[in-house]
Parts: C-alpha cells; sequence; structure tokens
RNA sequence: GGGCGAGUGGCGGAAUGGCAGACGCGAUGGACUCAAAAUCCAUUGGCCGCAAGGUCAUGAGAGUUCGACUCUCUCCUCGCCCACCA
C-alpha cells in the first residue's frame, strides 16, 4: 500500500472540524430562514441564476451533475454577496426516453419510479450546499407542469407553426421500438447494438425552419460561450449558391430539365457530368429515353437493399468511406448551360435525395467525391479554377489533386482570369439560373411513440376533416364551416386541437408502457385514453396517442421557475406550488418583465445545439406571439467541463461513475466542492482523481484552526487593531473578485491558499475583521464552514448575505518594483527602483551594474528597450 | 472529410507578448513519536558545477519581435462535435 492510498483512507478521520453536524445544521437553518429567496416583487436588482436541471435517473445524482451545479452556486453565491437579488431554482427534468428506459431495465413503473428518483435527488440536491431557492422546484413529468408544455404545442398548433408529415424514424429492429437519434450511434442501437433502420411514420413538426434566419443573426447578439455559438451557426447551416436548370437531349429532342442545387456556380464551366441519387423520381418521358432503363432500375433496387428503402441514417451511409457506385443513364444527355457542351448522365450512392434536389452537377476537378467518381468510372476531369498565382499552391497544379479552394477562373470563357468568389452572380445570371439560400437545419420533429412524455394534445376527427375537405372544395359556397377552424386545423385536415380549458391531457397509467413496436406508442392501445368525441362537432374521434419530445418539455423550465413563484403566494409558503394551479398562467406572470430573461445560464455544451437551440427558438415564438417582449431567453450562456474519470467518460457501462454521496459522507459537501473546482479550470473540465483532495483537506483544517485560534488570542488579548489591513490582502481581493468573475474558479482557490499561507506566516498579528475578510471570500466556495466560522466570530446574520469585500486600489499601489534587467532577452539581473522612475535614471543604474557590465564588456550596445515599471532589455552585438 | 479545442515537471495545473512551472498532489530529507499516522520545516524540471553560477527546456519545425508557452504558418498527436449538405 502506498503513502497515497494510506491518506486517502485515512483523511476523512483527520478533518478538524465536525462537518457533518455543521452542514446539516446551516442546511435546516437556510431553509427555516429562507435566505435564498429573494423578495421577487420588491427586488432592486434582480438576477435569475439557471442551472441546467438534471434528468434524474435512478442511479442518483451524479457527480458530474454537482460539478456543473457547484459552479454556478459560486456565481450565484458570489452575485448575492455583490448585492444582486439572486434567484437559483432547481427541479427534475424527469419526463422521457431516459427515465422511460431506466424504469423498463428495472422493471418498475415510471409513475412510481419517478417519485422514487425525485425523492432521491432533492435529498441529494440539499447536501450539495447550492443556495436553491427551495421552494420553487418543479418536475416536467408534473401535470400541473405538462399542462403547460402541451399548452405550448397549441400555440404553435394554432399559429400554423406545427404540421404533420411523413417521416422516417429510427426503428431497432430487435427491441421494436423507436429511438431517439442520440440513441443511435454510428447506426446501431445505443442498448442492445442490433441494426437501426428507419421506418416512414406519420409525425408532428414544428417549423424551426421559419426561424432560421432569425436564429442564425441573433448569435452575433447574445453573449455565449464561443463554441457553442459556432456549433449553432454550423447546426442552422446556411449555404447560398443556386439552383441550375440542365437541359436533357436525347438525339436531338427535348426531353425535360433537371434541376441541381450548387454553392459553386463559378465551377459550371468544370460540369463534366450529372448524377442523379437513385432516389430521384425520374419522370416517365425522361425514363422512356433510358437505353439502359432495366440495368439502371436494378441498381435503384439494389441501393434500396442496400440502405435499407433509403431510410438509413445519412452517417450508416457514409460509414468507413464506402466505395461509391454508380450507373450511366445511357441514350440521354444534358447540356451544360455555359457551354453548350453534351455530358453524360449519371445515377449514383453518394448523392443523397433528401439534400438539395436530390441531383447534383460534378465537378471532379474541384469536388473530392466527384473527383472519386470520375476517376473509377474513367470521366473527364476540368480544371477551372486555379489558387490565386501569388501562392505556393501553384505547385499543386501539376498535380492530380481536387482543388476546392476559390481561386482564378480558367477555361471559362469570358470569365477566365476573374477571381472565383467575386464571379459567382455573374455567372448564375449569365446561365439563367435562380439564387438560393438553402440551410441544413431541418423542421423539428416532436412525436415520439414512448410512453413517458406529455400526450400531444390534438384529437383526430374524420367527420370534420370531410366537412373540411368539403367545403374547401367549393371555395365559392359558404364557407363558415372552414372559418371556425385554426390556421393549425386547417393545414392538418381533420386534427382538431384540445380546448385550452381541457389541459392538460393526462397521461393515462398503463401497466405495460413498453414500446409496443409497430411505431405506435403504448398509449395506442389504452382504449379508454384514445376513444373521444370531437371537440369541434362531437362525433365519434381519436386522440393522438404519441407524446411529445423531451426537448420540449425542458424548452420552456426557467418559464415554469418563475410561475411557480408567481402562484406561490396563493399557498401556502410552506406547501409546494406549481407552475399552473393558480392565479398566474407561466406565460401571463407579471414576474417575467422583472426577472427575464435569464441572466446567467450554466450548462454542459452537449446541450450546445438541442436544448439550447429549441429554447431560443421557442422564446422568439413567444415574442412573436406578444407573450413576452424579449426574443432571447438566456442573456448570458456559459458552457462548463466535462468531468471524466481515469481519461475516460464517466458512464454506467464502464462502471467508473463517481458518486457524490461517499465523498460528502467521508469528507462533507465544503471539501468535495473545493476538490471539484479546484481540479482544473470551469469551463474545461477535468480528471476526477481521489489523490489531490488531501490538500483541499488541508486547507481548510488550517482555516478552522487558524480561526479558533484568532478567537481565543482575541478573548485574551484583544487582538491586533482591524484597521490595519495588510496591502497584499487587497490584492488578493483584486484576483479572487476578477478570477470568480471569469469563472475561473482554480485560481481564485490557489489565491485563497496564498491568503492562508500568509496568514500562518505571523498568526499572532491577524486581526479578526482581515480573517473576516478571507472567510467572506471563501464562503461561495465552502458555504458550510464559512457560514459556522462567521457565527462563531459572532455574526448574527449568514455570511452569505454578507457583503463581497471592497479592495482598495491605493494599498495595492506599492512604491517600489523589481525591475528584470535582460541581455538580448536574457534575463541577468534585477533591480529593486522606485515606480515611476525615468528610462534615463534606469539606464544610469543598470548599466553601471557590475553584473551587467561583466556581461557587456566590448560589446557595442546596439539598443535598449525599456518598459516602465517592468523590465530592461540591452540588446548588444555577438 | 469538416469545425472547434488542447498538447507545459512524476501528476492536476499557473503564466495569453516581458522572471516558465503560481497553487496543489506526489516524492525525498529532517523535526516530533517507542513506532506509525497527522502536523511542522526544508528540497523537488533536466544537464554541468564544490559553489557562485551557467545551460537546455512549454508536441515538432519555421516565421514575426529587442523579447514568444503566448502571435503567424506548416506538420504530428489527442479530445469533443458534425459529417458524401453539392
Amino acid at each position: 500500500m502506498t503513502n497515497n492510498q494510506r491518506n486517502v483512507q485515512n483523511i476523512e478521520s483527520v478533518i478538524h472540524y465536525p462537518f457533518s453536524k455543521i452542514e446539516k445544521n446551516w442546511t435546516g437553518f437556510w431553509l427555516k430562514k429562507k435566505i435564498y429567496e429573494p423578495d421577487f416583487q420588491r427586488a432592486k436588482k434582480p438576477f435569475y441564476n439557471l442551472m441546467m436541471f438534471p434528468y434524474p435517473s435512478g442511479e442518483g445524482l451524479h457527480v458530474g451533475n454537482m460539478y456543473a451545479f457547484t459552479g454556478s452556486d459560486i456565481f450565484g453565491r458570489f452575485m448575492r454577496m455583490k448585492g444582486y437579488d439572486v434567484f437559483e431554482p432547481i427541479g427534475l427534468d424527469g419526463f422521457g426516453i431516459h427515465s422511460e428506459n431506466y424504469a423498463l431495465k428495472i422493471g418498475v413503473h415510471p409513475t412510481k419510479q419517478s417519485k422514487i428518483s425525485e425523492k432521491r435527488f432533492y435529498k441529494q440536491l440539499l447536501t450539495i450546499g447550492n443556495s436553491f431557492a427551495w421552494n420553487y422546484r418543479l418536475e416536467t413529468y408534473d401535470p400541473n407542469y405538462y399542462r403547460w408544455t402541451q399548452w405550448i404545442f397549441l400555440q404553435l398548433f394554432k399559429n400554423g407553426l406545427a404540421y404533420r408529415k411523413k417521416s422516417p424514424v429510427n426503428w431497432c429492429v430487435s427491441c421494436k421500438t423507436v429511438l431517439a437519434d442520440e440513441q443511435v450511434i454510428a447506426g446501431k442501437c445505443e442498448r442492445c447494438g442490433s441494426q437501426v433502420i428507419k421506418k416512414e411514420l406519420e409525425q408532428w413538426f414544428f417549423k424551426i425552419t421559419e426561424y432560421a434566419e432569425k436564429l442564425l443573426n441573433n448569435i452575433n447578439k447574445i453573449d455565449w460561450s464561443e463554441k457553442i455559438k459556432i456549433s449553432q451557426r454550423n447546426w442552422v447551416g446556411k449555404s447560398e449558391g443556386a439552383l441550375i436548370k440542365f437541359k436533357i437531349q436525347s438525339s436531338k429532342f427535348k426531353v425535360d430539365d433537371i434541376e441541381v442545387f450548387t454553392t459553386r456556380p463559378d465551377t459550371i464551366f468544370g460540369v463534366v457530368y450529372l448524377v442523379l441519387s437513385p432516389q430521384y423520381g425520374l419522370a416517365k418521358n425522361l425514363e422512356s429515353k433510358i437505353k439502359n432503363l432495366k440495368e439502371v432500375k436494378k441498381y435503384i433496387g439494389q441501393t434500396k437493399r442496400e440502405f435499407n428503402d433509403f431510410n438509413n441514417s445519412l452517417q450508416e451511409r457514409t460509414v468507413e468511406n464506402k466505395e461509391k457506385t454508380g450507373v450511366e443513364l445511357k441514350g440521354i444527355k444534358a447540356i451544360n448551360p455555359a457551354n453548350g457542351e453534351e455530358i453524360s448522365i449519371w445515377m449514383a450512392d453518394y448523392v443523397l435525395g433528401n439534400v438539395g434536389t436530390g441531383a447534383i452537377m460534378a465537378v471532379p476537378a474541384h469536388d473530392q467525391r466527384d473527383f472519386e467518381f470520375a476517376k473509377k468510372y474513367k470521366l473527364p476531369i476540368k480544371k477551372v479554377i486555379i489558387p490565386n498565382l501569388s501562392t505556393y499552391e501553384v505547385n499543386r497544379l501539376e498535380g492530380e489533386g481536387v482543388y476546392e479552394g476559390e481561386g482564378i477562373l480558367i477555361n471559362s470563357g469570358k470569365f477566365n482570369g476573374m477571381p472565383s468568389q467575386k464571379v459567382k452572380l455573374q455567372i448564375i445570371k449569365f446561365i439563367g439560373a435562380k439564387k438560393k439560400t438553402q440551410y441544413r437545419l431541418r423542421d423539428w420533429l416532436i412525436s415520439r411513440q414512448r410512453y413517458w412524455g406529455p400526450p400531444i394534445p390534438v384529437i383526430f376527427c374524420e367527420n370534420c376533416k370531410k366537412l373540411l375537405e368539403n367545403s374547401l372544395s367549393r371555395p365559392n359556397l359558404d364557407n363558415s364551416c372552414a372559418k371556425s377552424f385554426s390556421k393549425g386545423e386547417l393545414e392538418n385536415p381533420g386534427w382538431i386541437a384540445v380546448p385550452e380549458k381541457n389541459l392538460p391531457v393526462k397521461l393515462p397509467f398503463v401497466k405495460d408502457f413498453k414500446p409496443v413496436g409497430a411505431g405506435k406508442s403504448p398509449l395506442a392501445s389504452v382504449k379508454s385514453f384514445y376513444e373521444t368525441k370531437c371537440p369541434k362537432c362531437g362525433s365519434k374521434a381519436r386522440r393522438e396517442t404519441d407524446v411529445s419530445d423531451t426537448f420540449l418539455d425542458s424548452a420552456w423550465y426557467y418559464l415554469g421557475y418563475l410561475g411557480t413563484v408567481a402562484n406561490s403566494k396563493f399557498q401556502g409558503l410552506n406547501s409546494k406550488s406549481t407552475p399552473s394551479s393558480f392565479q398566474y398562467s407561466p406565460f401571463s406572470n407579471p414576474l417575467i418583465t422583472k426577472w427575464l430573461p435569464v441572466h446567467c445560464y450554466i450548462g454542459g455544451a452537449e446541450h450546445a445545439v438541442l436544448h439550447l437551440f429549441y429554447s431560443r427558438f421557442l422564446a422568439m415564438v413567444f415574442k412573436d406571439l406578444k407573450i413576452f417582449s424579449f426574443e432571447e431567453p438566456f442573456t448570458v450562456f456559459r458552457a462548463h467541463g466535462l468531468i471524466i474519470k481515469e481519461g475516460r467518460k464517466m458512464s454506467k457501462s464502464k462502471g467508473n461513475i463517481v458518486n457524490p454521496d461517499e465523498y460528502i459522507k467521508k469528507f462533507g459537501a465544503d471539501i468535495l466542492r473545493m476538490h471539484l473546482m479546484f481540479i482544473g479550470p470551469f469551463k474545461e473540465g477535468g480528471d476526477f482523481r481521489d489523490s489531490a483532495i488531501s490538500g483541499i483537506v488541508r486547507f481548510l483544517n488550517r482555516v478552522w484552526d487558524l480561526g479558533l485560534s484568532i478567537l481565543s488570542s482575541n478573548k485574551n488579548k484583544g487582538g491586533p487593531k482591524s484597521e490595519k489591513i495588510l496591502p497584499w490582502l487587497h490584492f488578493s481581493i483584486k484576483k479572487i473578485t476578477e478570477d470568480i468573475e471569469n469563472l475561473r474558479y482554480n485560481t481564485a482557490i490557489a489565491e485563497l491558499m496564498i491568503i492562508l499561507n500568509n496568514f500562518n506566516e505571523f498568526p499572532e498579528k491577524v486581526s479578526s475583521a482581515d480573517f473576516k475578510i478571507f472567510v467572506k471570500m471563501l464562503a461561495p466556495f465552502a458555504p458550510f464552514i464559512t457560514e459556522e466560522l462567521w457565527f462563531i466570530f459572532g455574526e448574527k446574520n449568514s455570511v452569505h448575505l454578507s457583503d463581497w469585500p471592497k479592495y482598495n486600489p491605493n494599498l495595492i499601489r506599492k512604491k517600489t518594483f523589481e525591475l528584470v534587467v535582460q541581455i538580448n532577452g536574457k534575463v541577468r539581473d534585477k533591480r529593486e527602483l522606485n515606480i515611476g522612475i525615468k528610462e534615463d535614471e534606469v539606464k544610469k543604474i543598470v548599466l553601471a551594474g557590475e553584473k551587467v557590465k561583466s556581461f557587456i564588456k566590448e560589446k557595442k550596445i546596439i539598443k535598449i528597450i525599456f518598459v516602465p515599471d517592468k523590465l530592461i532589455n540591452i540588446v548588444i552585438n555577438g
């Protein structure tokens, strides 16, 4: 056994302060005194400090959750001490596939399991030392919450932003269930590893693409971690290009056009063939001219089988750089609109049916994929762009390689010699093409054929469908029928909104909640649920049995918390309020204007494009529906890093999950909090290891011991006077303040350690006032021990409500500084000099120094660089 | 294939144009102890040197600069995200 192992085993027995008693006491005290609950009406400086609420897995709170929450809480506590009215809520994202899968695994019904997990999570969350506003929690599976999730669906539906369309879903062959995209890992099922295929199902979508431009443009206006902004930009995936029509000819007869989308119209002269996706719908008159139609059909069938009716995920199709295959459509040719050349037409599997128009123009000289294909089938390769001649890229011209960059046009008729970037629009005009902006972003598919989610609140009525279709087919007749339908109902004939007063559509208890397969939710086998009457015409109708995506639950929870606040005053404060029950809807809440948008949001980067993107989309919709006046829900967002273990992500399957409970039991929350924050920069995460925890134990032991000794010496001798505050302490205040503002908690803790080391040099000289400044700065990191010391020192109000120490710039300013003397950039000497000393004077002093003289000797001084109050560099020859 | 990030002692990391390695872990030596743990003190990047000191060193190579861990370019390695998006 190494010393290290021994240390870790025994260390908890050497903690000097009774942490478990202290932490229990103060938790109770804070709750009782409600010190973390702002006065929402009267608050002068509201600060909404949001952290991503966890989904309550059965395993309990993960150390990764605690890492994120501690980091967010430190900032919240800091802001509270800076005088802000901080609202720091917590809740559970308990609806959805994660929780359902866990329930399936252990064989406990999710309604029951959610209550068990809820209890466990809240119990754990109470121990981690966060300053949660405990009275305003929420759970997404609470009918009072999902009533409003359903309400949101209805608003989008009524306003034409929700529609129904056939779309493929991920389907695990062996589990017979629908999977979410994130459960499909490289085309395989996350749980059983078997093949995932796609099935066509009718699904509900939100028209997020209508907001693509705004979602993109607003990114420039928000203060978010840069990498999240970049991910979101890529997710929108705006590309500007052109739609180009190619005329098709078959032995002098014009047949039909094929339209392609390209971002590189400038390479039009390099187009030497066209490629259609195997999914491309060939027009009949085109088909009839193809001489090898049999072969083509065979190829279509072959790729169809290979790609599971074309429905495999794109990922599956692109796996391992699969060799491209294809077949020429013989007997027909396309005309390059730029130069009138006849070019061949191919069908190949590297062109996707669902991207662009399902057809491309191939420029093998300037596109890697086209190049590979052209090589294989011995097609011509025509260079039309060369890199700017001034660059060294010229050499590459001679080679066979593909040049995908911008450059100067060649072989391009009258455009020769022009720069490719500038020529795009001219070429579009020249060939009579259309400018087109395309987005990668797809509409948000919100249907889930699962159990554990909010039922989508719509009803299908055959009668209304007929009525509507009749009325629409005879527009000249009386249209009063159609007028009574909302936009969503008109656009999705037969689908009728559940009236808002009938919300929530409660999720019924279904004993066998396992996904049934056949692309249906388990609710589809619950007659009492789906059998209903049409709210419009009263005839027999069928309820939608799909539930909505978990991300819809979490896309508005920041409003949900405020909803619970607004309603809490109509309820005894001791009983839990909900977002819905009383006076205010979370969407017509007088607190919205005062408390939103969220001031600081901290969470994981893994939500860069899902949760954060959907939340932004819905906020924009809410703004357009005049629910509130802002369009970005989170003013500031910071992504924290990931805590890993032994270099790998923590996961159940690897068995390397760290449970915070054990550590809290052994060391207390203060020590675990500080240990987590000291691992590395909060924004970067780090490797969780036991070895360094003893450093934090020693640190807090010394804090405790020093506190007690200052107290006893003060009692005995009166102690040092408080006005003698040390200048270096003010430097530390500045440093710690700035570090916390930038979430650099690791260096803030290092500075706290320096203060303590300095105190311990001459403990008898430390006044209790100085010590209390230190306690305050330690408080956000270690809320319990600091509160205990604070009260031991005779304070009557919580340290967490005290004011953050201010530093005095005059005290930090020193009289002298250490001048670094360099010769040719190397440090050769140091001098203690007065601040503000003039260059001439410094030169005189430095050049007179024996050391410097010995270096210079006969050599010539070429020049001298002087940086005031910092450095002098003497440049000599040789 | 694309995007983003990272690469610094035995380890986690600090320094973002001006003294590389703050702070912490670990290790070594010492004090205390019957002994251990804890605690305290000292040392702790490599090489040369008795020492003073010198010298090399921030993934590799170039460049800019009086001066580069820091800025620029090329390459290598690792991580994350996206991925035949035309």
